[in-house]
DNA sequence: TGTCCATCCCTTGCGCTTCTAGGCATCTTC
DNA sequence: GAAGATGCCTAGAAGCGCAAGGGATGGACA
């Protein structure tokens, strides 16, 4: 069924991860809450789809993560964009980018079904 | 020069296949050549990823094929959408449109976005 | 005639990512 | 001290795209 539920395509989650920590650090839960709040409840990022990435990126050297206190007091894992992260994010949604336009070309190009 | 090499991102090959075959019907070689024309090369489909996909929209009821002959004169299997497909096309549009949106908000394209 | 290339179809197996579904620990509130 | 929110984590399953195979046909050309 159509909710607002939208699974997010392969690799698109990194790039938004990416550019969520790229305004300030922040750790796991609140880059959740920001993407979803952001975007209007279109992107929901599940907790086992979150750190895992969150890993992920941290293995290739995208993110760092140092452990601080958080506003309410509790210790949380800060990431923040390393200088090879800020490469990567420009690169993907670059290509992000020149992804949208392409299948806007496909979807819009031919006439022939245009509502 | 260096092709746009561009892994497409899970789920959206099904969105452009059932566009592809919207139009007319065509078969699976065709579908490929189109999308990557269309898009200028940055869409590139190969056949170890467009067969199955195809197989499996046909087996969800978004297409129906028949075997008829191309202008070349071979036999090839053209893909038509049914009625279940031209609806299924249209609700992957939305989402890729709400998507896009979505992540539109996030990386702040938007003019003045950004903040 | 025989060979090569382009066209056209297909499958298997791998790697990758996402999601479901749990668990664990801390802090606040009642 | 129980409950709920915050905050982190993992294991397993499922899905999809891709590389790398293979086969069949028709036309061009020597």
């Amino acid at each position: 069924m159509a909710a607002a539920k939208s699974d997010l395509p392969q690799g698109t989650l990194d790039l938004l991860i990416l550019k969520a920590v790229a305004v300030e650090p922040v750790h796991g839960y609140a880059i959740a809450q920001r993407l979803e709040q952001v975007s209007r409840g279109v992107v929901q990022v599940p907790e086992g789809s979150l750190y895992p990435a969150l890993h992920r990126l941290e293995n290739r050297g995208f993110l760092a993560a140092d452990w601080k206190k958080t506003e309410t007091g509790r210790e949380a894992k800060f990431y923040r964009l390393t200088r090879k992260g800020r490469k990567q994010l420009e690169t993907e949604a670059a290509s992000w980018q020149r992804l949208i336009e392409a299948v806007g070309l496909i979807l819009g190009v031919a006439d022939g079904g245009a509502q």
